[in-house]
DNA sequence: TGTACATCAGTGAACGCGCGTTCACTGATGTAC
DNA sequence: TGTACATCAGTGAACGCGCGTTCACTGATGTAC
């Protein structure tokens, strides 16, 4: 193939973290690199002219996963016009949707990278990963206080749903939580 | 080394079971059949006379973890005389402590294979998952609607606080939780 | 502006390694008489 | 109860395969003049 332009490379690279960050929120970061390469349409020898390592890669996608996420809630508060009660109770509607729950790639990193931050990945992950849940937390508090009991609620029905999906209980548990995220707001 | 009683043999078959729900929570299910085995103090060849495959292992560690909770929350009843409110909420305090969240390997199932139950295991081991999520909320609930909501509450937190375990904000997930489940019993 | 050449993004095959699983073998156990 | 032998739990090496990473090579891009 030949050398590309700069541009391109740049292009080619950004392609990579975005599809990384996708494929490990789906499927987690046990994706092989590759995958993830022939995901973004490239081939695997190069994954070593843009990233450091596999590790490398993991944190710059985490990071665009939940870059990706801050612009969603500034986007929820721009379609409820600056009214931050609506904006959250309009993200939680769908952070607790059947739909949020079957489509983890463009969903809440919080969620999906729980278990193999934990786990697998580095420790830039997982700064990462603490930084955009103090955030998040503190974005969806009524008080100065509930911001993370009400975080733990959401990330814990969703993975609960995504675990038990093919039973009613999976609906049952994202219902629950919206209940109990909505009576006393 | 030879044959060895039947007797033993089902004494290895079932620590290879226990060993196996031990590490399979701490570390995943990704963990290696070999290095299963020497845990277990056996040798990896030995593992296919005693079980069809890796997966139809995952489904027996999951059921005997499964069991385990439901051992541990007859024994909190048991504790309390009785006393459902008692037994919940010193089953509470234990699930969002410090030593829960450093202490995977004998801890809940629920939270500890929702990834992979997710992901990476076959239908046994999310019949089983889901049954035992079914009963734990249940025994969870202070009225026939909140278990599931509280289950998750308990769930979002232990599996937030160990992804964002080192940093401060990891105890304040567990206290959050705790106050959240506390406040209104 | 045009030409010569150095650069380097991307390719595709290879590296050593660990995976789940299989298999020939061992030898104490369990059984038939 | 004692003996002969078939059974089979466990061993350890091997199977094919996919992993993360490396590397010689390609050839269009970018640069020096």
């Amino acid at each position: 193939m030949g050398r590309v332009s700069q541009a391109q490379a740049q292009e080619n690279r950004e392609r990579v973290v975005t599809t990384a960050s996708r494929l490990f929120r789906e499927k987690g970061t046990g994706v092989s690199v590759a995958d993830l390469m022939k995901s973004a349409g490239l081939t695997q020898g190069g994954f070593y002219k843009q990233f450091a390592s596999k590790e490398a890669l993991i944190g710059e996608a985490a990071a665009h996963a939940f870059t990706e996420l801050t612009a969603r809630r500034a986007t929820e508060l721009d379609e409820h016009h600056g009214q931050q009660d609506d904006a959250r109770q309009s993200l939680i509607d769908y952070y607790l949707s059947a739909h949020h729950r079957d489509n983890a790639a463009g969903g809440c990193p919080a969620a999906a990278l729980a278990a193999d931050v934990s786990r697998d990945t580095g420790d830039a992950a997982r700064e990462i990963y603490t930084e955009g849940v103090r955030e998040f937390a503190e974005w969806l508090s009524t008080d100065d206080e509930d911001g993370l009991a009400r975080l733990a609620t959401m990330v814990g029905a969703l993975l609960l749903a995504r675990a038990t999906h093919g039973s009613p209980l999976s609906d049952e548990i994202l219902h629950a939580a919206h209940t109990a995220l909505s009576d006393d707001s």
